[in-house]
DNA sequence: CATTTCACTTGCAATTTACAAGCAATAATT
DNA sequence: AATTATTGCTTGTAAATTGCAAGTGAAATG
């Protein structure tokens, strides 16, 4: 499918723009909520907990994610058929807009996770700390 | 086209799974946006901006936006054609949505309006209060 | 009162997505 | 060592969504 990130029309000039069409999806916001709150990192993980997610688009999102620089994935090395995806630099910078959309949703939609909601409302800066601090260290292969 | 909020397939459970539906296409953010940012109020205003947006498919989204409880719309006392279009409670909420998400996208991207930019990420406090107060005034008839 | 503007709708082609099946590589089981 | 299972995909094809052009009706404008 396509691996081309520069759509053919060009929406330019206002922020914004040219980064919906990476996160203006079904899933793409689900991936990466799930892979920093929720610590996915296989394609299984996201095709078992996504009912309704076709293989293919699961494949093609997560390749365009990886051309986009928001996620990376190596080879793990105890299983040669599995791969491990991360978040990358770029990726975790997005923490700031999950927060504040989980928190948004969470005030207009019945959710779960009311633990992760309080948590965040009480201590936004220490949140985003907190996950800026186990990216790091799984980075650097503490954890 | 649809009218119907709840999906057939409901991904439940956790956090952001519904407001991903409504918010997770090429548009509606970007309508958000412009409601917000720059005070766009009619159809004819988003036709104009999004070159590449088909006029069916704004009508929907507009019309998605309204049944969601995000924005609403009256008609114009001066021109008993237009409609004006206007961001509700629920919808202003989205702002600290919006403002990270175009921090990151400034980070990312080439963007245009770095005056925008730089008084978000200056001051981020005063500017989302900037934006609920323009909203308010304009909500009870003072602009 | 004819023309234009506004906010759409409708029909149909093109693109994207969903669903099912298949496949290569590695791992686990017998 | 051979068979079976698992993982991370790809490949068809049908179904759904979107894009595009051409309307439509109500209200305004000349």
């Amino acid at each position: 499918m396509s691996r081309n990130i520069t759509s053919p029309k060009r929406r330019s000039g206002c922020p914004l723009n040219a980064s919906v069409e990476m996160l203006g999806d079904r899933w793409s916001l689900l991936i990466i909520r799930d892979m920093m709150l929720r610590g996915f990192r296989s394609y299984k993980e996201f095709m078992q907990c996504y009912e309704g997610i076709a293989t293919n688009i699961l494949a093609d999102r997560l390749r365009k994610l990886t051309d986009y620089g928001i996620i990376a994935s190596e080879p793990d090395p105890s299983d040669g058929r599995k791969l491990t995806y991360f978040l990358t630099a770029k990726g975790i910078g997005l923490a700031p807009v999950l927060t504040e959309m989980v928190l948004w949703a969470a005030a207009h939609e019945d959710t779960g996770n009311q633990a992760l909601v309080r948590q965040m409302r009480e201590d936004k800066k220490k949140f985003l700390a907190g996950i800026k601090q186990r990216w790091a260290a799984r980075r650097s292969g503490r954890a």
